[in-house]
DNA sequence: CTTATAACGCACATAATGTATCATAAATTG
DNA sequence: CAATTTATGATACATTATGTGCGTTATAAG
């Protein structure tokens, strides 16, 4: 059914965002304690306070749910990421690791427990979304070696895939040192890989 | 329930390896026509022509059905890559694209419809134990700038997705081409990366 | 051929999703 | 404040898929 989500996303009736709330804090709670997908819906009402019913006025799937929250990430990362005309590369890598940190709830649901790859790929899309406009600055300079669309893509997938890998293994690095890597295998290298040989940097 | 497993891999009976065979077949032809998590056992045992029951005496779920199947992607892998004195990273590239091509279905199953990431990542760690002894080569000549353990992962990871994309985007560049792509966006760049500067080498 | 055992078919239990409906509570509007 | 709109609660119900138990049948192994 989901019969309320046309209505400016629920920004009228103050019923409506209180029970938007309350359901994405449950998921949220729930995901500390147990895997997404063990979740169920009648957990996530049960924890909420909302009727069972009352949750399909809102959303289809828990999945929807979950990508609801993940927007508050993606908003996060676009504030990180800064205007284009930012150096987004230079200032990134310590920032992003703090940042899943301080969200390490939210990440840890998405990476770490067991979800459907379509919503990592919702989540990484966005990340694209975000970091495509840093990279694109370049784009009219010169000819890609290497297709912004793929780099672009590259770029993001990866550095999700760190940021589980750090999870995964309870963050065995500092978020200064993750910063460093980062950098130096996916921002510097991926740099490298789009731009033709400039000249005297002696890589490629 | 799951009471044949043990057995020798049910090498032993005749019975199994065909109820087997049929069952992954079927999973197969199924993940074809419809995203893998619309597929139902029943289904699969339908057009396996195998009783339902009997599904559960080999295995707990689909998604292990899937992971044995993948079994068959990592051995090929394994050749591939071939010995660890061997140039893997040389070698690789178009090699690898192509190998996604002719095994098309079975990666898109994993990709590209609707997975757990769990069966992703259980993937992608047979991955890294296929890559990590080719990268190791070069552990003891010097100390590594990144951690083998985050750059073999890195390699795995960034390999998957780019796989991934190709398939996403209905192959829009020829193996030979996403070859080139793959060694530039991952392998040099990481080789890159994980070295100190060899200084005067120019590459690795 | 004899024995072991895998598969079949069926019934059944369990659990989760999703819908329909009506009464109630709460918000918005004037 | 009053009137109206509407979101929620609660319940019942239908549907679907998973997973198990068990007696019978078919088939492989020796």
């Amino acid at each position: 059914m989901t019969q309320y989500r046309d209505r400016a996303a629920g920004k009228t009736d103050r019923r409506i965002r209180r029970t938007r709330r309350l359901l994405g804090e449950a998921l949220l709670a729930l995901v500390q304690e147990q895997s997404f997908d063990s979740v169920t819906i009648r957990q996530i009402t049960d924890r909420a306070d909302i009727g069972y019913a009352t949750f399909f006025r809102h959303y289809d799937s828990k999945e929807e749910l979950l990508s609801e929250q993940l927007e508050q990430i993606v908003r996060q990362l676009e504030a990180l990421a800064g205007e284009p005309g930012d150096h987004y590369f230079e200032r990134e890598g310590t920032l992003f690791f703090e940042h899943v940190r301080a969200n390490e709830d939210l990440y840890r649901a998405l990476l770490a427990g067991h979800v459907d790859v379509q919503v990592v790929r919702h989540m990484r899309d966005a990340l694209i979304r975000v970091i495509q406009p840093h990279m694109a600055r370049h784009e009219q300079s010169t000819a890609l070696v290497v297709p912004l669309e793929i780099a672009a893509n590259h770029v993001a997938a990866a550095s999700l895939e760190l940021a589980a890998w750090w999870l995964e293994n309870d963050r065995p690095y500092s978020p200064e040192q993750m910063g460093r890597y980062y950098r130096q295998l996916i921002i510097d290298s991926t740099w490298h890989a789009i731009l033709p040989d400039p000249a005297g940097d002696g890589r490629q």
